[in-house]
DNA sequence: TTGAAAGCGCTACCAA
DNA sequence: TTGGTAGCGCTTTCAA
């Protein structure tokens, strides 16, 4: 245990010194075929392992990245997650993954935990439209990437889903299905990505003509329970009567609790009311009737964040040179806007 | 950026020397308490943080730890991971996690990389009942817990929820709910929580006099496909007259299967066929029916865990010493139970 | 209670 | 193409 193979033990091992088997290790310079392959065998012989601690201190660098979100249990972004980790591994880089719970304190707290773990670099999705974590990162120059949602406050390297496109697709979606009175729920105000979809709302709106009605808007959080009353809003501020014929919710976990409520109140869904959801989250297939939504490539932004930020990493430290990369979006058409239809009839 | 505040700096500006600075940040000797403030007051001029590196190469320990877990985005686990997170945070600890998703070779990857960075200790899922990966581990003699699942080939240190008693109150809930003819989805064989659950099922049984009819019994795999296609072999095995009229799902995921594929066929859940799974994640409260669900104190799991990891490391190396903890779990009761009830009565 | 100095294991410069 | 060696920033023994 204690007893740890050197570069030190390799070296005398091969009959050679240890910066040969530095370079031997690292391919970081030259070596004549015959002493890289004595080197090779006393590495296999001893079973050397080179010290993470001993190579950062010298390098001044961890290998290690940092991924900060606001919820890991949120499919959403357990999948962004994943295309972030395979990428990273693919490289042979580590990844150390922070929880903020969408609390800003604890999202403070876990870039000090970045910072002092000295990672080489981060994707982070702000708990909210701040950008205090994103700056401290800045601050220690470490290089940084935003994911998702998009800081208002600075010019930073961003991967986003285009969420206006998404809330033009959805709205013309409902339109097409016959709906003539098409509500909207939002998500929370500040963050890039509710606020974007809330626009391609009112744009689609706009392009056919239609006036926009504040009465069939209501002010969600992307929580199922946020959902849920938010519904019972626009039952309250239109009556039974009044009812929108079609709802344009800003994510899926929303659009089940509208679902759930719609079931309480007896208002059937896709027959009286069609939904349109944004995520494509599993859930979103699996509950009745199955949520049609706005899918958004989201184990590829994963990925595409991290070549983003190995690029602003090895390639242009330069913060100030920041670029963006909208992803495009696609519907996935489900049965809860299969507005009218009778159920047996779909 | 480059320039570094180091601890000479601050001895420097302390007019003391670096020995004395690192007594005062590690409290590890007697200092007066004039140079102690002469030397916080240095280290708060200069901004000085520790450079964690080469803390690493002289302590030979890198305060990190390892988690792994068969799948992020599974609730489950996603719950597991919160509570180990906030226990490590509090204690000043960072976690590198990783998603084997349920991959052995994945695991085994993930274990080299956990070896690689050093990891002070580790918290382990294993991704079957197989062990390899925990092994390495000891191998390096990197502490262990395991988590969830038990490893069958070696004695370790585990913190587990009560599978079989868990199995028991399941199928003692439908008894009493009144279904006579109760039958089980099996969970991946090999894997702890799914064998033990089955053998709550066949010892309750047997404690109240009934015979165990393997007709009753299909084979899943933990997931929502795994689940549709354990209940469609359950009516082909058994005929729509003769179903069950009861069953214990082995997990959540697969229990949402389950009542999918019944709707499809046009079986009531609960009225014709009541339903019980474990595990009680998010979805079984939004899926309609809510599913009534074994729930395991998922959080406190993760948590209790890291105590357990923190012990080993701090105080007792001895991986020999192994203990093992098991968690009660407790019945949450929803509609999917409610067999013969009419919809309405409820 | 404090300081001097020897490394932890590695990389990279400078010489050969 | 190779070797010697100075340090990366810190902790810790030993001596004062």
């Amino acid at each position: 245990m204690g007893d740890e193979v050197t570069i030190m033990d390799v070296a005398e091992a091969a009959g050679v010194s240890p910066s040969t088997v530095s370079r031997v290790i690292n391919d970081s310079a030259p070596v004549s075929e015959s002493t890289r392959s004595k080197v090779v065998k006393a590495v296999d012989d001893l079973g050397y392992r080179p010290n993470k601690f001993a190579h950062a201190l010298r390098k001044q660098t961890s290998e290690v990245f940092g991924v900060i979100v606001p919820d890991i249990s949120n499919p959403f972004f357990s999948t962004l997650i994943r295309g972030a980790e395979d990428r990273f591994h693919e490289n042979d880089l580590s990844l150390i993954i922070c929880d903020t719970k969408g609390e800003l304190d604890k999202e403070q707290r876990n870039v000090e935990m970045l910072i002092k773990e000295r990672v080489d670099g981060a994707i982070v999705t702000s708990a909210e439209g701040e950008v205090d974590g994103i700056c401290r990162l800045f601050e220690e120059g470490i290089p940084v990437i935003a994911v998702d949602r998009e800081p208002t406050s600075r010019e930073i390297t961003a991967v986003l889903t285009d969420d206006e496109g998404s809330g033009v697709q959805a709205t013309q979606h409902l339109m097409e299905k016959g709906c003539r009175r098409i509500g909207f729920i939002r998500g929370p105000s500040g963050i890039s990505t509710a606020e974007k979809r809330f626009a391609g709302y009112r744009k689609s709106l706009e392009e056919s003509g239609k006036t926009f009605k504040p009465e069939l808007v209501a002010q969600g959080d992307f929580t199922f329970e946020g959902g849920k009353r938010a519904f019972e809003e626009l039952v309250r501020l239109n009556g039974r009567e009044e009812l929108p014929d079609g709802i344009v919710v800003a994510n899926d976990m929303m659009a089940v609790g509208v679902i759930r409520k719609a079931e309480e109140l007896g208002i059937e869904v896709p027959e009286d009311l069609a939904l349109v959801g944004f995520d494509d989250i599993l859930l979103s297939r699996l509950i009745n009737p199955p949520l049609t939504t706005v899918s958004a490539p989201t184990y590829e932004m994963g990925q595409i964040a991290v070549d983003f930020l190995l690029e602003k990493v090895e390639v242009d430290r330069d913060m100030a040179n920041s670029r963006k990369k909208v992803l495009k979006t696609h519907l996935v058409e489900r049965r809860s806007s299969q507005y009218g239809a009778r159920r047996n009839g779909y």
